[in-house]
DNA sequence: TATGCGATATTCT
DNA sequence: GAATATCGCATAG
């Protein structure tokens, strides 16, 4: 994509929750054998350290050693029965913590996202953790990826500035529901979840 | 537009 | 065995 370069990890925040405001607006890039697939992030969520809503809350196991990576790593997992959803570690490394990846806004390889998804929505494509993943062709493969490595999956810069970010609680969890971590770009209509919640 | 519900598999209890 | 960081279809207003 014409202008977007490849972030180094020394330019990303290493705390969750600046690490996800700061990811509003960037560019989340698959290269894959055939195409290039990629999306502006429009809306994230965060889950901290402490954070009972955490995958990472009950400490280190099998499935979730991604989270406990040094930031900028990839974290995919399965859920609903039908639905990856991508996340990216935050913290130093042996710290648990990790964002959500919740909407993206569609830039590059839209035919081939309709393919993944079956539908010919533009705003269905990504908007909601498991389109996005799906559009994106991500599966648990990409689990553990270094997304500031030389590899197929990286974040970019800005493709156009970024519009003002607001905040909310988070979608579809039950523990620390109270919580405000989750951002957004305002007015963006790429976002998820009710709208009330995305003023 | 808003709300409700079933599908489905991995993980931890 | 229960719960789940969801989605898509159904129905009602």
């Amino acid at each position: 994509m014409q202008g977007v370069r490849r972030l180094r990890r020394s330019e990303l925040p290493v705390a969750t929750v600046e690490l996800a405001r700061f990811l509003i607006g960037k560019t989340l890039v698959h290269e894959r054998s055939r195409r290039t697939l990629s999306g502006r992030i429009v809306e994230t969520e965060a889950y901290v350290v402490g954070d009972a809503a955490a995958h990472s809350f009950r400490g280190l196991t099998a499935s979730n050693r991604s989270l406990f990576l040094e930031y900028g790593h990839a974290y995919v997992y399965f859920t609903y029965g039908n639905h990856f959803m991508l996340n990216i570690s935050s913290e130093r490394e042996g710290v648990g913590a990790g964002i959500l990846f919740r909407a993206l806004e569609p830039l590059e390889g839209i035919k081939t996202m309709k393919r993944h998804r079956g539908t010919d929505r533009v705003l269905d494509l990504t908007r909601g953790p498991g389109r996005l993943a799906a559009a994106l062709g991500i599966t648990k493969k990409l689990d553990g990826l270094d997304l500031c490595a030389d590899g197929p999956l990286w974040l970019g810069t800005a493709v156009r500035e970024t519009g003002s970010i607001g905040m909310s609680v988070r979608i579809g969890i039950t523990r620390e529901a109270h919580r405000e971590l989750r951002f957004y770009e305002r007015g963006n209509l790429f976002v998820s979840g009710p709208k009330k919640l995305s003023p």
